[in-house]
DNA sequence: CGTCTAATTGAAATACTGTTGCAATTAGAT
DNA sequence: ATCTAATTGCAACAGTATTTCAATTAGACG
């Protein structure tokens, strides 16, 4: 994944987007980490001469979103509670237009997996597993 | 999952804690849901009479995964954003003490599974798979 | 190149989410 | 019924996210 900028900028070109300063700060720090940034991961990440107003930053995201550059994962924020299953795991089905969110059985039983290399470092106590798309009522 | 209150208010008395007017309406709550709750969803769904205080909401809530009464899944907030996969999935490991979040490859292809009855009314675009736990660091 | 303008950014105000300290209240032990 | 530690609510605050509008700028065009 190194081509990740130029093709990136490619996309936005080809969509009629500038080519701005932000964007490519915003590009280059997401190509370089090794784990999903937040907003404001993003902002302390910048030098006090190229630094960037957390609303623009919220901006490029969203857009890099819309144009499938990056991923919107779902983690951090608070909390939502869910009662514990037998397995110690959850599924989830989120609309990514409406934010429903809806909790499921998988139908045949729990398709854990835990890569062995990640075992011997990590005490697992829960998983979760969660689809993104679009609901039935979203689709119009 | 009914006598989820009843349980809930044994492990409680076992260990304790004061069985309250909050932590009652709290349980009740989760337990009608069938979806996850956040503390201000919950706030929302209580009358005018029962109302509480949202701190003291998060605090229930804070006990209650305590002692493994509810799960804390990581829904919600603001994204991080990540470079899209192959595949369209994020396989994280997340640290419950320290909040490190470290993505990983699963070591023999992506064990993505949509049960049948959720294709029919979902366009998937993109799924994750989130481990929880401890990480070594933590574990002292 | 410079000019021009729509697109983009930044600043300010505001709303929502989560935390901490302390005083008032209350569950439940005696 | 009384007493007290545990719990709750209030207030103040910090962090996160969104909206509006004015200032700036990428890049199209001459
Ligand atoms: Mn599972
Ligand atoms: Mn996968
Ligand atoms: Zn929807
Ligand atoms: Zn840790």
């Amino acid at each position: 994944m190194k081509a990740f900028v130029k093709q990136a900028i490619q996309i936005l070109e080809q969509n009629g987007y500038k080519i701005t300063n932000p964007r490519k700060q915003v590009l280059e720090l997401i190509q370089k980490a090794s784990s999903p940034l937040s907003p404001y991961d993003l902002q302390k990440m910048l030098s006090k001469e190229e630094a960037l107003n957390p609303v623009t930053i919220y901006r490029v995201l969203e857009l890099f979103v819309k144009l499938h550059l990056v991923h919107k994962v779902a983690r951090g924020g608070f909390v939502k509670c869910s009662i514990p299953t037998e397995e110690g795991c959850h599924h989830f089905v989120v609309c990514n237009s409406c934010g429903t969110t809806k909790e499921f059985a998988e139908d045949q039983g729990c398709h854990f997996h835990l890569p062995t290399n990640i075992a011997k470092d990590f005490t697992v106590t829960s998983h979760t597993y969660e689809i993104a798309g679009i609901c039935k009522k979203c689709k119009k």
